[in-house]
DNA sequence: TCCAAATACTGGTCAGACCACTTGACCACC
DNA sequence: GGTGGTCAAGTGGTCTGACCAGTATTTGGA
């Protein structure tokens, strides 16, 4: 069997999900006031500091807007809050987004190529020693999840050498949306992390210090995938 | 006399900001513990709950993982925290930190003109509209800071054209760390808003929808400041 | 009619208490 | 020499209730 840590649900977590919720499924509309701290910890059931907690949270997300002496209102979301929502956009209500999965996928086709760019002209031989573990590991594993994990891995390498604090943060954000799909996912992305040979071509490009060819076979890793996992959503969309 | 508003600092911003300075900037290593609330309470002269509200949005930020029973320690935020991170990594006590810049300025260049592809297929006619508006609004506008105001929402609608979730979402994040910043580097950016008739050929390459063009006209739009301040920051980091 | 003071909200902050959990030490048992 | 039990100390988690500090609204005069 596989056991898994017991998930204890805290107080101002559970009210910060519920209010992001209002705000991101629409039912609290922008520019709305939201109830008085005082009135929601009634209502809730729960003390006015998780409460609190839960509101600065929001805030510090840029999804509220916390005036003193006012009272709380909804803000845009789209036009406000920063890459960290994406997580909680691209499952909602455990299903997946496709708008936001397809979404995902451009931007990762979009962004990876330029990372393994400067991967290429800034990289030292540290990278390419890690790049080759990564790779080993790659082979090494079976399992479809593992495999993912592994991946993930390699890209996080070709990030440190691109030595860019701006696509760190991104590859961070956007790690953190795809990890808590990733088991869901794993299947579908299977026929990408398959294609070794690939995974080689960019590797040799880094070490090569050939930036047009870096970017070039990256491009040829992560296209196929994308191409096919978007047309699937298109026609999920269809249907 | 230009007035401004006084800013008073809320209290568990003021410890939020003090714990954040001692992580970005290296003087609580990762994997170190932090002192305890009560004690953090203590030492800052401040309530429990102040400290608790700072400790869980800097948990938030994946910057300190907290755990119930055990100590608060702190992440290694380069691996872990996301792109909102960014505005408090440009600016360190006061000042522009350069490699922060560099990444960001060659960020956009790879980025913007995705996104402007994208918009170019995906764009309606209501686009094309906003777009005139915001490059009229560059035009009429002589003020350096409201011309790098006007310019941000050309790129606003841009990306309101290209439909994507994600690059939504970094365009708020990236905005997010550029405006608190905007009055200082109006004046570096200036060259570019002037280039009025690269905007216009921004404009007609969507409206044509003419993808290729579109990336083409962003790239030229943004190639020359891009290029003179990265080597401008080449300099300085020499000096 | 208008303006300013009073008032009734709002969020901001604090103190202190108690609960829940983790850790580590100690100890009895096998 | 392990195994598991017990306990105490320290940590974060949560609540209560109070008061301070702003804002919005009402109200009562001029």
């Amino acid at each position: 069997m596989a056991l898994k840590p017991v998930s204890r649900r805290l107080v101002p977590d559970e009210v910060f999900d519920q209010i992001l919720s209002g705000v991101v499924d629409g039912e609290l509309a922008p520019g709305e006031s939201l109830p008085s701290e005082r009135r929601l910890a009634e209502v809730l059931g729960v003390s006015r500091p998780a409460v609190r907690e839960a509101l600065q949270r929001m805030a510090q997300a840029r999804l509220v807007e916390v005036r003193h002496g006012g009272s709380t209102t909804v803000r845009e979301f789209r036009r406000s809050a920063g890459l960290d929502l994406l997580p909680r956009l691209l499952v909602r209500d455990g299903e997946l987004d496709l708008a936001v999965a397809r979404s995902i996928l451009e931007a990762r086709l979009a962004i990876a190529p330029e990372v393994a760019t400067l991967a290429a002209q800034r990289g030292g031989a540290d990278l390419i020693e890690r790049l080759d573990e990564a790779i080993a590991a790659l082979e090494a594993d079976h399992d479809p999840v593992a495999r993912q994990r592994a991946a993930l891995g390699f890209w996080d390498h070709v990030v440190d050498g691109a030595d860019s604090v701006v696509f760190r943060l991104m590859f961070n954000s956007l790690r953190a949306a795809y990890e808590p799909a990733l088991d869901a996912l794993a299947v579908l992305m299977e026929a990408e992390v398959s294609q070794l040979d690939a995974y080689h071509k960019v590797r040799a490009a880094i070490a090569a210090r050939d930036a047009a060819l870096a970017r070039a076979a990256t491009e040829q890793l992560l296209r196929p995938a994308t191409n096919s996992l978007i047309s699937a959503i298109h026609d999920l969309e269809e249907a």
